[in-house]
DNA sequence: TTGTAGGCGTTATCAC
DNA sequence: GTGATAACGCCTACAA
């Protein structure tokens, strides 16, 4: 059912059947009531790919995540996608890995489908490789970043303070008289980093600055999050806390702590990071700094609908985390 | 950059170039690289939307889910949509929520942008609503439901045997001398009619047919399944087992249980349904019937890639899930 | 108030 | 081997 069929039926030429498919005025209202019944009758729907050829614009939204999985990843693409959705826009999620060509390619493949705007989730995207790829793809559509940022005149970032939120964790652990603390990152994207930094400063701070150096390396599973709490446990007997840089890692070590015998939060305590829903679930539940994924998801949308209607917002927004208590601290 | 672009540049005209950008045999070897090369240069990518157009395909997947949010769901959300990449496809995963007027609308949108397959996961689909908007808007591309089924000639479907899976969960419970079964429920799903069904058949069979009647209903969320275990707990304290229809609720029933003291699986015994990460995270862990998500989600788009290859399958076809005990039986 | 004609970028069908 | 030309379905000057 094209416009030219309903035109047929109704008597009139497209073009004016396409006027009042986008309500355009300077229509006969007899002519418009005729078209729109018939339009009803039939139940058409314009064509959005013959429209986009011609808006040069398909009302759809590229996303790109490293992998969707990740608890707060998953939140994240669910608040963006109804909230874009709400604004007639269709979003291509895509699931990048955390390779840089994974990254590159995802884009190359967004660039064929006349996105009119992009989100990038995920500090992972702050890289050269990405700022390239995005420089030479989309120079000119909106893009919004969450968890990062890139300086292109075209690209927005909402932050959080992550490196003042790990430090405050630290600290947490310290007031209580925890001082000998790990840290366990799951790889070095600038988020991380930033994180790992926040831990360091606190720590050289603290009355155990050695442990500036029980950095450990733990991909995000359940599996690395347990293996690496023995590891620790084994390296460093005396230790007295775990700052994880995600939920998922921490909720295991909250089980190796305890299969070991360990009592937590008495001996050995336990942030995560993310304020996922593993940390009710896990027992004891879990303390952790809620770095705003929410919170940065809805504006990172915002923002993006706001250049998308041509608005204009800074380029670069900071939230700021902060520490949900629960059991293990 | 269009063919017309690369065309001018290459002396040639836009057609020879269509035809080497499609790897069309007949061309010049010199020619052929010519091209190639200034389509290198000027990192040329064919418009999808155009090409969209006059092929009336384009190469794009609808994946309907109706809450990603949902830990089985995103597993499958995921694993789909990288299969679905790999053969060029690329994936429009809408949130329908639960009610029909979402399903039906998420439904329409998808009709609009010339979608050549369509994916439907969870059998919240299966219905009278969706079947009709299915027949009338995609009368003939290929659709693949994951988890449910609709008798129409282009719908493929793959099922779970969850009738019998959650009848040898009771069983199991009653083998252990747990009979008196309370069974809980988040919606009325097909799928999780299908739940009860099994409950009821292997209540009945039991020592305690009085079972029949402990069915409880709790939407999906830690919250509910606290709050439902406290009120199955008041109302019947002599209860031996909790037989929940999804992980979510369970652990947060575990949860409930240890909180008043009950020694789990010593006193109740607690089985869940998806068999996802959150069975591994909570303590006890949660023994759960894997139902066999991600069998069934590769199932599925395998399916559907067969049918957009024009190659053919059987309509329905049933997997069986399968227990996998823990600490909490 | 309505119709005609051209074009969006690509592919497919004929000619040459 | 290659080049016109006509679609694909829609939108939008410009004309009438």
């Amino acid at each position: 059912m094209t416009i030219y069929d309903i035109a047929e039926k109704a008597g009139v030429s497209a073009s004016t059947v396409s006027r009042v498919v986008n309500n355009k005025p300077g229509i006969k209202p007899e002519t418009r009531r005729k078209i729109e019944a018939l339009l009803e009758q039939y139940d058409y729907t314009p064509n959005e790919t013959a429209r986009g050829l011609v808006k040069r614009s398909s009302k759809m939204i590229g996303i790109l995540i490293a992998d969707i999985r990740y608890a707060h990843y998953m939140d994240i693409a669910f608040y963006v996608e109804q909230e874009l959705s709400r604004s007639g826009y269709t979003c291509l999620i895509l699931n990048t890995g955390i390779t840089e060509e994974g990254k590159v390619n995802a884009i190359r493949r967004l660039a064929q489908r006349q996105i009119d705007g992009l989100m990038l989730v995920g500090s992972t995207f702050q890289c050269e490789a990405v700022e390239q790829a995005l420089a030479q793809n989309f120079p000119d559509i909106p893009i919004a970043m969450a968890n990062g940022y890139l300086p292109l005149p075209n690209v927005k970032g909402v932050l959080v303070d992550e490196y003042n939120g790990v430090m405050e964790c630290i600290k947490l652990m310290q007031k209580k008289n925890h001082h000998k603390i790990a840290f366990i990152i799951p790889n070095t994207t600038p988020s991380n980093l930033q994180k790992q930094a926040g831990f360091l400063q606190a720590v050289r701070e603290g009355k155990a600055p050695e442990c500036a150096d029980w950095v450990y390396l733990a991909p995000t599973s359940l599996e690395e999050g347990y293996r690496v709490t023995r590891q620790i446990l084994s390296e460093h007997p005396d230790v007295e806390g775990l700052m994880f840089c995600e939920d998922e890692a921490a909720v295991s070590g909250i089980r190796a702590l305890t299969d070991a015998g360990i009592q937590v939060p008495e001996q050995v305590q336990v942030i995560g990071i993310d304020n996922t829903r593993y940390c009710e679930i896990c027992n004891p539940k879990l303390t952790a700094l809620d770095n705003m994924m929410l919170e940065m998801s809805m504006e990172t949308s915002r923002i993006l609908m706001e250049s998308l209607n041509g608005g204009t917002s800074p380029s670069k927004i900071m939230l700021f985390s902060r520490i949900i208590e629960r059991e293990t601290t």
